[in-house]
DNA sequence: ACGAGATGACTACAATTGTAATATTGTTAA
DNA sequence: TTAACAATATTACAATTGTAGTCATCTCGT
């Protein structure tokens, strides 16, 4: 049974981003990774922390007298769960006009293109 | 010199969606449009006009006592501009993983595997 | 043991969004 | 011409988000 995905706003995507690649972390690693990336002061990022422990996608531990954080939800499953809310809003839920669309739009190379019907390829066999 | 693409919500969406596909029309018909579709009030639906006219993404024409509605940005620009901020934010601006993570997740049928091969084909003689 | 500094908790506040209700004004059928 | 109705305008209100500030507390160096 899965856990529900909670919702992730924008700007607290680019935290859990960090403690998926980083994995478990003291609120002052995470804004450190952060600096230079964004401009949020400090505070800022520690509410997006707070937020993300209040919607369950971030679990505490105590260690001394502070927490280290981390993530409580798959990345994939995130990632999973935003990509097909967004092709439901933006595609009507049409997945090839969304794969066409994008691929259009991007800038891959030819190795990326190679890959990409690899996958496809592989798709078409199951 | 392009207009710039007011940020549409959600259910935003699913307005902006009536109007392009059927063209200018009057609240009512975006009611009716919607209803079956959606469970919101008409007036919900009309709130939801409003606030994308005042946003600049819908305009207005006066008909006698009664408006008629109209797209005032482009769909394709739309979809667009939306997909490019997903990527971004949820992909971190990597197209080349996104399109994978698309098509890993897709269910496409063998022609529509085809055609995106194609696309892909077309891509690559650039 | 105590004060400075680090950390987390609580509070703030405007904009946007979801979801409408109420008020006003124009139209039209009788 | 007036009452009923339709359409738009104005107002509502809580939740979420972006973006912090302030208060209380814990720890560690001296």
């Amino acid at each position: 049974m899965k856990k529900s995905i909670p919702k992730i706003a924008e700007s607290e995507w680019r935290v859990m981003q960090v403690l998926w690649a980083k994995g478990p972390q003291t609120a002052n690693d995470v804004v450190n990774a952060l600096s230079g990336e964004v401009k949020w002061k400090s505070r800022t990022i520690k509410t997006l922390i707070s937020r993300l422990v209040k919607k369950g996608a971030v679990k505490v531990t105590e260690e001394g007298y502070r927490y280290r954080y981390s993530t409580a939800v798959d990345e994939s499953s995130c990632v999973h769960s935003e990509t097909k809310s967004f092709i439901r809003r933006v595609y009507q839920g049409a997945m090839k006009p969304a794969l066409a669309a994008f691929i259009e739009d991007a800038d891959l190379s030819d190795k990326e293109i190679d890959d990409i019907q690899k996958i496809l390829n592989q798709k078409r066999k199951e």
